[in-house]
DNA sequence: GTTATAGCCTAATCCTCTTAGTTCGTCAAG
DNA sequence: CTTGACGAACTAAGAGGATTAGGCTATAAC
C-alpha cells in the first residue's frame, strides 16, 4: 500500500499523490483506503518514514568499510542517488519534520530514523578524527550541502548546461579539504 | 493583489495559499479574483517572480561596496535573511522552474530574475579572482549550501539545540577559505 | 446619451478528502 | 453446522476548493 504509493510520489511527483489516485491503482474506490490508512496526512507520515529509513539504509551500505575521504564520497554519492531514483519520497523526506497529524507511531520511527541518518553522517566524519561541537557543526554543513545540490538538481535550478557530476565533485571536494585541515589541526 | 497573496503565504505556509482565503482577505467572493489572475498556478507564478526579484534586489543591496570575504559574507546573510522573512516565498522561489502553465510573460521574467540572481553571486566570486567553469562550479556549490542550510533550518530538520549561527557562520567560512585558496593557486 | 469595459456577483460543475452506515465473505468458536 | 466477529469492500453524503458561464452595475470614452 505504501508501496504502491511511493511508486506513485516518485513517478508522477509528490503533487500527484492523491487517495484517488492511489484507489485507482488498486482498483477500489477512494473510501476503502480509509481501512488501511488514516487519511492523507497519515500516508504522507508512513512515506515520509519509509524515505527516511530507505536513505538511512543506503547512507549506511556505503559507509561500511570505508573511511576518510572514501566514505564521503561514498556516501555523498549515494545520497545524490536516492534522492534521484525517489524524487517523491526525497522531497517528502525533507518536508516539515513533525508536520501535521502523523501517526504517533510514524512520527516517533521517524525521528529515529532521522537521527541514525545523522548517525552515519557523524561516523565519517569520526574519520576525520572530529569530534564534539565541530562534528555537529560539519555535519550541518555537509547536509545543508548535500540537500541544497539535489533539492536545487531536481528542481532544474541549475540553469547551465555545465556537467552537474564535476559540480557535485567539487562540492564535497571542498568539505573533504575542510574537514581534512581542520583534522590535522586538531 | 500579489502582494497579499504573499502575506499570507508568508504567514500561514506554502499550503495555506488557495483563491478561498485570498478572496476573503479582499472581501470579495472567489471567482471575482478571475479578473485579476489567470488561476491558482498563474498566481502561483506571480508569487515566484516576485519571490525571485526579491531575493535578487537583497543580494545586490548586500554585494555593493564590498568585496571578498565580506561580499561573501553579507550576501550569505542577506540570502538566509530573506529566507527567515519570507519562508512562504522563499519555498515557491525554488519551486519547479518552468513547472507547468505560468503566464508566459511570468515564466520569462523569472528566468530573468534567477539569472540575474546568479550574477551577482558571480560578481562576488569575482572579487576572489575566480573566472570560467571554477566560478560556475564555486556558484553551484554556494547556491547548494544557502539553499540546503536555510530549507533544512525552515524545515525544523536541524534537530539539535546546537546553535543554528554559528553554523551557518562555519559553512560560509569553508566557502571563503576554500575560494581564498583556490583564488592563490590560480 | 450611448456604449464599452472593468469588476463584482450568483449558479453550477468537477475534484478531492472525509465520515457514516451497509453489505459480504472468511474464519474461528461453540 | 451454525453463529458471531472481523476485515475490507461498497454506496451515500457532505465540506471545501478551483474553475467556467452568464448576468448586473458603475464608470470612463466617445
Amino acid at each position: 500500500m505504501v508501496e504502491r504509493a511511493a511508486d506513485l510520489i516518485d513517478a508522477d511527483g509528490s503533487a500527484a499523490l492523491s487517495l484517488a489516485a492511489l484507489a485507482g491503482a488498486f482498483g477500489v474506490r477512494t473510501p476503502s483506503l480509509y481501512n488501511h490508512v488514516g487519511g492523507l496526512d497519515d500516508l504522507r507520515g508512513a512515506l515520509r518514514l519509509r524515505g527516511l529509513e530507505m536513505l538511512e539504509q543506503r547512507l549506511q551500505r556505503a559507509a561500511v568499510g570505508r573511511a576518510g575521504r572514501d566514505a564521503l564520497v561514498a556516501v555523498a554519492g549515494a545520497y545524490r542517488d536516492f534522492a534521484h531514483e525517489h524524487p517523491g519520497l526525497y522531497g517528502l523526506t525533507l518536508g516539515a519534520g513533525g508536520g501535521e497529524s502523523d501517526t504517533v507511531r510514524d512520527a516517533e520511527a521517524a525521528g529515529a530514523a532521522a537521527a541514525r541518518l545523522v548517525e552515519v553522517v557523524l561516523s565519517v566524519l569520526r574519520g576525520y578524527r572530529l569530534e564534539g561541537e565541530d562534528a555537529l557543526h560539519a555535519t550541518r554543513a555537509l547536509r545543508a550541502s548535500l540537500h541544497g545540490f539535489v533539492a536545487l538538481e531536481s528542481a532544474g535550478a541549475f540553469g547551465l548546461k555545465l556537467d552537474l557530476d564535476v559540480s557535485f565533485e567539487r562540492l564535497i571536494d571542498l568539505h573533504h579539504r575542510s574537514l581534512a585541515e581542520r583534522s590535522s589541526r586538531g
